[in-house]
DNA sequence: TATATATTTGTAACTACTTACACAAAGAAT
DNA sequence: ATTCTTTGTGTAAGTAGTTACAAATATATA
């Protein structure tokens, strides 16, 4: 008897989900990435668009910038400002974050038409 | 001027994505929905594959049934079994588990690579 | 009677996450 | 000289998430 055992079926599936949430889990790192695919932004603008604190903000970027999804680019200006900006890696992302995007946005609207 | 914003570009595009992790965000919800996809599954079952303490599973798996992901079944066997399965409804998160499930496993495959 | 089962819940402890606030560095502006 | 800027960090406090353990329920088995 053959066992065909595909992406969904597999009993071990939840081990690749996990693999993922390790990287981008958490309360922020989609959030960050997704307003990044705006381009690039500087430490304080992504603060406040992201409505996170600098201390929080700081660790998050350097998780994101250790797992080679974020780059970190000093800028000669005085004072000196910082960029980040998403890497060619995290277009790699990008099914994930469409899911996600899409998903949320069909979800509000169900929500909405219950009531 | 034209201003043409679609779902990758839109500013706002991170509330959708937050929308999302509202209801399925955490350290849990995707694992346990990734391994009910295997079929429906008991309440120590759950626990002992997830890996998750049956406190906390009991919470997980009540917020997933408000939010109309799972349904609870209990088991007219002594002692009473309960059996929780995926909705419908969970099968509109098949795109984002898929590409996390798929992320997972080449973002793996890179890291090996590195080493 | 004593023990075992499965599914929870209550409680307290513990860890992780997040915030608020102050502050440092290095000039620029007043 | 004083104040302002940006990008962070240090510390302490508060909140949230998680665990460990005991127990409740309802019944079956030894």
């Amino acid at each position: 008897m053959e066992i065909v055992e595909n992406e969904q079926t597999c009993k071990k599936a939840h081990l690749a989900i996990q693999d993922t949430l390790d990287v981008v889990g958490g309360k922020w790192k989609l959030i960050l990435i997704s307003i990044l695919r705006n381009g690039p932004f500087r430490f304080k603008e992504l603060s406040r668009e992201a409505g996170i604190t600098p201390r929080i903000l700081s660790k998050e970027l350097k998780e994101l910038e250790m797992n080679g999804l974020v780059t970190r680019t000093v800028c000669d200006t005085r004072p000196i400002t910082v960029e980040y900006a998403l890497t060619d890696y995290s277009e790699s992302l990008s099914e994930v974050i469409m899911a996600m995007h899409k998903w949320g946005t069909e979800h509000r609207e169900r929500i909405k038409k219950e009531w």
